[in-house]
DNA sequence: GGGCTGAATAATATCGATATTTTTGGCTGA
DNA sequence: TCAGCCAAAAATATCGATATTATTCAGCCC
């Protein structure tokens, strides 16, 4: 009877809840701008309000959903504005770190990066051939790439507003490609900023970064 | 019987408490390290449980207390290596916002950083002579004239990072002073980031404000 | 004697019900 | 017709009590 159980299944009811609730908001389940209700939530998630209410506080220091005084709780709405400004905040912020990881840099961390890479390469990026389906490796193994790339930067900080400003942008992601899919190969973007990287190359590296984010943000306005 | 109450007392019991709650582990109230039981809180702010669950659950995810999983809550621990960390960090985010500020300048942005350090200069940094007693009135100027300096930045997440970071070192600040309080001009310090800023140079400004954090985490660093 | 087991204890996490607030919608009076 | 106001309805915020989970500590076996 001491059979031990799955991690997921030993959580609070709060930490799980928070992290689906989170999870929906990311994918676009629940859309921008939308009413929270915390009646609605209580039923949907089956749970009690308070795993409910403490999820929700935790997500809107985050800036995922927005916290009314008194008058509940929605979803961070998008605006073409607010992208730009995120998308300019990252290749600010990122660049900054990815500078002071190459600084800093270690055979451990070069060899990391590579090997993110190498992974990243060998998984596709569509379940489907014809038409695009998440493929849920590949988005996993985006972010280790992209994080790798600035876990060497030397401040938990500084790493951690990447995180953030990653998980922010890869929301904008979801929202655009419920409308539209373009195709498009960001294997080359990538391999360019390692190999700056692996050349110790600090300007041509952050160049190749802000090329990769500009990119990914224009294609995203150009949807709507 | 419509009388208007003062915006406090109308306050959710949640923000009010996790107002209070914030203060007290920023003034050092709560000692780093902590344990932070529900229900001596609850005892001590006088509501029930979930205001206080809230107010924590929001705070853990600003960093300012630790969530372990259904083992409470406990005021985030500090170190010389976490300060040092913290100060780095600040220097690069700050100087990048200061940097791009002063791209973007504008005459009210500079007429607001002016007036924020004239109003900042007028005010008695202790309210004793003899021994050091913290003026709150400095402390809010102190913290308007450093955002004010970044206001311009023209991103609210870097802006929010740079609220996040000067906090945190308000704590570790607050904390030394517990220990000792050494005399410290700060005002010339300000002066010359200012003076760049109006002159419209660059370098100049990002190394003041460098000299003026890295002075004050030497300081904190030099009580313990 | 020391480490393990397992109840007793204390704490956290969660629920269901209640108190407050905001919102809605119809009514009144100009 | 329309703004302003009051009451009803809906939703949020909060509480007190309960269920669950960690911790403690005494008793037991090796």
């Amino acid at each position: 009877m001491t059979t031990e159980l799955a991690p997921e299944s030993v959580a609070s009811l709060t930490l799980s809840t928070y992290e689906r609730l989170r999870a929906d908001v990311l994918i676009g389940t629940w859309t921008p701008g939308l009413k929270l209700g915390i009646e609605s939530l209580r039923e949907h998630y089956g749970t009690g309000a308070t795993p409910i209410r403490e999820a929700l506080n935790r997500l809107a220091a985050e800036g995922w959903v927005q916290h009314m005084d008194q008058r509940g709780f929605v979803v961070t709405p998008v605006s073409e504005e607010a992208l730009r400004e995120l998308a300019k905040t990252r290749v600010w912020v990122e660049t900054l770190a990815l500078a002071q990881a190459m600084q800093a840099s270690t055979p451990e961390w070069e060899e990391k990066v590579v090997l993110a890479l190498h992974r990243l390469s060998k998984t596709p990026r569509s379940l489907r051939q014809e038409n695009y389906l998440e493929n849920p490796a590949w988005e996993k193994l985006h972010r280790e790439f992209h994080l790798a790339l600035l876990s060497n930067c030397g401040s938990r900080w500084l790493l951690g507003f990447c995180e953030q400003l990653y998980d922010q942008a890869y929301r904008y992601r979801q929202l655009a490609m419920k409308s539209a899919y373009k195709r498009r190969d960001e294997s080359d973007e990538h391999k360019q900023v390692v190999d700056a990287v692996v050349a110790g190359n600090v300007s041509a590296a952050c160049a190749a970064l802000t090329h990769h984010y500009e990119k990914t943000a224009q294609i995203i306005l150009s949807i709507e």
